[in-house]
RNA sequence: GCGUCCGUAGCUCAGUUGGAUAGAGCGCCGGACUUCGAAUCCGUAGGUCGCAGGUUCGAAUCCUGCCGGGCGUACCA
């Protein structure tokens, strides 16, 4: 499709040359005006449009007898050429394209789409980062489908890409479980209370809370317990040991959950330490300076910024110093080309003075870091707030989807034909939460409602599921009627417009992979899916393909309803939605 | 206050390298299953693209100002 966008761009091109010169007009002026191809806005209009309204200036007449005399000129290069208004819109005749491109797909399968627009590239990838204090929660659930998705889209576009976690473990909060733990738990475990690992120290973070407020000395007792993990007392050590385990067990079962994993896995406790020495190399070097009290701080007003501290005058870390310490050791290990860290909005001026502390302190690749920064996910009810006890627990959620998903399997009586029915009900929650989840802009604060993103109607993940299992059918049925579709097939005697446009989107594919790795955002990929299956739900519903015509045409419309039906794989496996061939 | 992001239909969102009457879904109302899975499909109604200027043949899209909202502006993360 795109040879021959190419194609007309040129035809056009030397069209308005050769009128040009008929008038007398200089082909200088006319070569800064670039030919723009586009896609007219109604498929009746044709496959290709041309505005040329900037070229009205230079032939001084109107755009629209500019169209005329270009469409005319192009009457003998085949396919049909008319003028509507300003524009020259072109019907190609899709059959040639068509052939190829299906070729293409099934020749690729999993890797049709994929470019190399990112090829040798080594991108890096930090999503997740909880804390060991608490399980997670509906905004990591953001965070990680966002991460994953990302991660994919740069390897579809050739990247090689390495995801990595970073996992809070250390500071006040992390005390503040461990105190409450210490005076309420009674040696109580998650096996003994029967309590998923991670919940189970969650309480315990929500029981200081509580105890705070009655308590005023609970809050002095977290920093003296903080003092003592940093000087490594034993017994503070071997009960932070044993809630992080805790912790990050429960937490990494719903990583198995939600199907994500990472290459390498930071915790915050081993590498804050090297923070401290590079801030203490950048002192040496007069990029940072120390005041009087021996706290250390980088100045950052030369560009519109405010001071910062890097390190308390004990020469303690804070998050900026561990940040900086992670960074350096992480491209020391794995130098990358590119580093993404997947983290919410809130954290966009640390982002700012992160990367340009690294630069201060002479690291080139500092401006090859990016922050995919997003929004918050709210609920129909309102804004989540931990004080009030409306967050949204991730495992909660995923249970409560799954819950839908199996119902709504029962309600449909269709438990015997989808196989196992509890993973099939977890696939299917898995694709509602995780498409629901990037549709959106990453940038904008979106509105998470359980009960429409699990819904078959609508622009849903299930519905893009639903779609791939009928598809699937279809084409089983097909080849066991009729066995497997052998020899050459004529993809031009797909004229119906339904067909007409499933080709041309299928040979998109690749375009919107590109456009995604390069915005390094997923609903790219979502909207297109969504169209894609939109457009095939139609075919499908008017146009019998078991039942056409002729067996020339069935062979045609199964052959264009495979190369969907891999690019709905393709397409789902960079959203991190499972793929169903029956639900 | 300053910085930053956002503001498109009743609701949830696309569309922003400027291009044709601004698109979907949900919801409302009305249709379509003797046929490949109706968990589907089709149709009707619904919009001063926050407001005001500017640039342009042409602006939801670019520029300026204003209004409204989120987030930040910690020796928290």
């Amino acid at each position: 499709m795109e040879q021959e966008k190419a194609q007309w761009t040129q035809y056009i091109a030397s069209v308005l040359a050769d009128l040009a010169q008929q008038r007398g007009i200089d082909p200088a002026l006319l070569e800064q005006i670039p030919v723009v191809v586009q896609k007219p806005p109604k498929p009746e209009l044709g496959d290709l449009a041309v505005p040329l309204f900037p070229f009205a200036r230079v032939f001084r007449c109107p755009p629209q007898q500019i169209a005329e005399e270009t469409a005319r000129l192009l009457a003998d290069k085949g396919g049909s050429v008319r003028s509507e208004g300003g524009y020259v819109n072109i019907t190609i005749e899709l059959g040639d394209s068509a052939s190829k491109l299906f070729e293409q797909i099934f020749d690729r399968q999993e890797r049709y789409g994929h470019t190399d627009a990112l090829k040798g590239v080594r991108a890096m990838v930090e999503f997740s980062c909880p804390n060991t204090n608490k399980p997670l929660h509906l905004g990591h659930l953001r965070n990680d489908s966002l991460g994953f998705s990302v991660a994919r889209i740069l390897e579809a576009n050739g990247a090689e890409v390495r995801r990595v976690n970073l996992i809070n473990d250390r500071g006040i909060h992390i005390c503040k479980s461990m105190l409450a733990y210490k005076t309420f738990g009674k040696g109580k475990t998650p096996e003994s209370e029967g309590v998923k690992s991670d919940h189970f120290v969650g309480n315990y973070y929500v029981k200081f809370a509580q105890w705070a407020k009655t308590e005023p000395d609970a809050e002095k007792e977290a920093q003296r317990m903080l003092q003592d993990w940093e000087r490594g007392d034993e017994s503070t050590v071997a009960l932070w040991k044993l809630m992080n385990r805790w912790t990050v067990e429960g937490i990494e079962e719903t990583y198995r959950k939600t199907r994500i994993a990472f290459d390498d896995v930071y915790y915050e406790s081993q590498t804050y330490s090297r923070g401290r020495d590079e801030v203490l190399k950048g002192l040496e070097s007069n990029a940072f300076y120390r005041d009087e009290e021996g706290t250390v701080w980088v100045d950052l007003e030369h560009i519109g910024l405010d001071k910062k501290v890097l390190l308390r005058k004990d020469g303690t870390s804070l998050y900026l110093t561990q940040d900086i310490g992670t960074a350096i050791l992480r491209h020391e290990q794995w130098p990358f080309d590119m580093m993404v860290y997947v983290v919410g909005n809130e954290q966009q001026y640390h982002f700012t003075v992160l990367f340009h502390v690294l630069s201060m302190l002479g690291y080139s690749w500092a401006d090859r870091m990016y922050h995919l920064s997003y929004g918050m996910v709210n609920l129909p009810e309102g804004k989540m707030k931990s004080r009030e006890g409306t967050v949204v627990d991730a495992d909660d959620l995923i249970a409560e989807l799954e819950r839908m998903a199996r119902q709504e399997i029962i309600d449909k009586g269709r438990e015997d034909q989808v196989g196992n029915l509890d993973t099939t009900a977890e696939e299917i929650a898995l694709g509602a939460l995780n498409y629901y989840l990037l549709q959106t802009t990453a940038a904008k604060d979106m509105v998470f409602d359980p009960k429409k993103s699990i819904e078959f109607n609508g622009n849903t993940g299930p519905y893009l599921q639903y779609m791939g299992a009928r598809l699937s059918s279809m084409i089983k049925k097909h080849s066991e009627r009729f066995g497997e579709t052998s020899g050459p097939v004529d993809m031009s005697l797909l004229t119906l417009q339904d067909e007409r446009e499933l080709i041309k989107i299928t040979a998109r594919f690749p375009g919107a992979v590109r456009q995604a790795g390069e915005d390094k955002n997923p609903s790219v990929i979502a909207t297109y899916l969504y169209e894609m299956t939109r457009t095939f739900s139609r075919f499908y519903h008017d146009t019998p393909v078991l039942r056409a015509e002729s067996p020339e045409l069935m062979a045609a419309r199964i052959t264009l309803c495979k190369g969907v039906l891999q690019v709905l794989k393709n397409g789902c496996d960079l959203l991190g939605m499972p793929f169903l061939k029956s639900m």
